[in-house]
DNA sequence: CTCCAGGTGCTGG
DNA sequence: CCAGCACATGGA
């Protein structure tokens, strides 16, 4: 299955730190986890990627799943004629990141994960919660291949708590037992979160113990795509003030500050010089 | 070995 | 409202 649109990097999405189960498995060649399937991903040229091993019939979904119908170029190309130098490296740098639209309880758990730990450190801690609680499947393609998708809701919810101190969450282990049995019991309903407005969202997700105003922005960008949202972890709160020394301004990018945001945290985390 | 991480909750001012 | 601190752990 192939998948053309701009502004379409597979290495800078990867990269990101918006997703945890993307990986580089050889040259330009990367593992993911989504949707409830494994594929492999190619960047074919530099609109256009290949998905080997996607269901024949999600089509759809895939290209949902990368957010074909924005139009980030656009934004890109606003950003380039900027006046603003580190904006217009930052587009430069990351003008092939996307927004993907990422299972909500898979986000949700994920960045209660993230808080204190480094991408790779998360990444491993998710893997290992999957490979506990996930289910094992095989690839279509190549049945050597094995993996395990992201534990439904219900199944985590039924957890021991020694299993999940044993996957070395830290501190965190309760908070994700609590948002899983939260959401299992019906407590939080992630499908009514998804209609409810951005101010409800947020108001909604911090009412978990370990879900505070950046968890819960990540999850509303990342999961339920309100692209207005801003994440501020250490990388954006030191871009701000050091880059910026206080006297940056969101509103300018109103509807799309989240997507504006993800430039900076991907230039400034992975950019070396300067 | 030390440092620090896509933070949050809590406490004391 | 804001500053300071504890929190468990592992990757670099």
């Amino acid at each position: 299955m192939y998948i053309k649109s701009t502004n379409l990097n597979l290495k800078q999405i990867a990269d990101s730190g918006q997703c945890f189960r993307m990986n580089e498995i050889s040259k330009g060649r990367y593992s993911l986890i989504a949707l409830g399937e494994y594929v492999e991903l190619l960047q074919v040229d530099e609109n256009r990627i290949r998905i080997l091993g996607a269901s024949r019939d999600r089509r759809k979904q895939w290209e949902e799943y990368f957010d074909l119908q924005h139009d980030y170029n656009a934004l890109v190309n606003k950003l380039l004629e900027c006046e603003d130098e580190f904006l217009r490296r930052a587009a430069a740098f990351g003008s092939g990141l996307r927004i993907l639209r990422q299972e909500p309880f898979e986000m949700l758990i994920s960045f209660i994960i993230s808080q204190n730990k480094n991408i790779p450190a998360i990444k491993s801690a998710v893997e290992k919660l999957c490979k506990k609680f996930g289910e094992e499947k095989r690839w279509s393609e190549d049945p050597n291949v094995v993996y395990y998708t992201f534990p439904a809701p219900e199944r985590l919810a039924t957890a021991e708590k020694d299993d999940l101190r044993a996957l070395g969450l830290g501190y965190r282990d309760e908070y994700v037992l609590q948002a899983a049995r939260a959401v299992a019991e019906g407590r939080l309903d992630l499908h009514e979160l998804k209609r409810m407005d951005y101010e409800q969202i947020i108001e909604e997700l911090m009412t978990l113990r370990g879900v505070g105003k950046k968890v819960a922005n990540c999850v509303a960008l990342f999961a339920f795509h309100r692209l207005h949202s801003i994440p501020v972890d250490v990388w954006i709160a030191r871009v701000l003030d050091e880059i910026y020394e206080g006297n940056f301004s969101w509103e300018p990018y109103g509807d799309q500050a989240g997507i504006v945001q993800q430039y900076m945290f991907y230039y400034i985390r992975n950019c070396k010089q300067l």
